[in-house]
DNA sequence: TAAAACCCTGGAGTGCACTCCAGGCAAGCC
DNA sequence: GGCTTGCCTGGAGTGCACTCCAGGGTTTTA
């Protein structure tokens, strides 16, 4: 049985206290366990990524598990991050089979990072545009709004 | 027959040239499709906005079709950038029947925007540092990798 | 040597945020 | 009057990114 029990927090936006364990150098050879834990992402999801084709080939045990090397590690840091910008999953498939692919690819790879750039910019921008709304709606609440905040958004 | 007809890009991170109309001022009485083309949202969403009471009850013509006032076009522009946040749409709702609700769920309101905005700000933050890997990778791609960018990553 | 902990697989299920469908009014215009 | 355009409804369907299940191995601890 293994041991998933990530509560489900449903409140607030206040992420969980997922704190990623740093990885000790020296080795090169992980289980799927200790991969969830560096990452913080589940073994399902771990074993999904290789499913779609997120993942290279991933090294196995005399017995077939799963062996993460550091090289590994490293991949599901980028992925990580991609993630975080939006990237859909497919697309990060795409790269993934360009890299696979080989040299040929190179070119689209640097055109995929630099269209991930932009977005990324632009993304940034949005969220500031964000920021000023909020400190503008929250200003309002703290100094005018206490008696008279009716309604008015 | 709804003129629905807006391409399914499922291109790279080029956001579609979803450009929104200004709204003309003077005015306090919009029917859907205007309300469409000043918020890029479509027809089915904003009538599932309001059924799942993210909307306030909204104005009918004696015909029955809706007609949306500024103070309308106003939340939804809040609602935009709240969801460009990544905010989960019940929260939303829960805000909405907030300021429904009336006076007392001032400093709910308040806490809720608070959260957000820390939220919003360590999303900001993990994107520039996403931001810092794209353009580390991007230059390796530029100047180096031509020639021996065999794999790694 | 038994129990507990950890890992495997294919395939089904979940939650979210839409998105579409079928069937049907109402208004404008040729 | 007929046609087109625009809007209405409840409910079903879609796509994405996981997430879980059943059934079964292996490895470590007591």
């Amino acid at each position: 049985m293994e041991t998933t029990a990530e509560a489900t927090g449903t409140d607030i936006c206040v992420a969980p206290p997922e704190r990623e364990q740093r990885r000790p150098d020296g080795r090169d050879n992980y289980t799927i366990s200790e991969v969830v834990a560096f990452t913080g992402l589940t073994a399902h999801t771990l074993r999904w990524y290789e499913r779609i084709g997120l993942m290279p080939h991933i090294d196995r045990s005399h017995t077939g598990q799963r062996r993460y090397s550091n090289r590994d590690l490293d991949w599901l840091g980028l992925v990580g991050k991609l993630r975080l910008t939006g990237m859909p999953v497919a697309d990060m498939v795409r790269y993934a089979e360009m890299v696979r692919a080989g040299d040929h690819t190179y070119l689209e790879r640097y055109e995929l990072l630099e269209a991930t750039r932009r977005d990324v910019r632009s993304r940034i921008a949005e969220l500031q545009d964000t920021l000023a709304v909020l400190d503008r709606k929250i200003d309002f609440y703290g100094d005018a709004g206490r008696a008279l905040a009716s309604e008015r958004s």
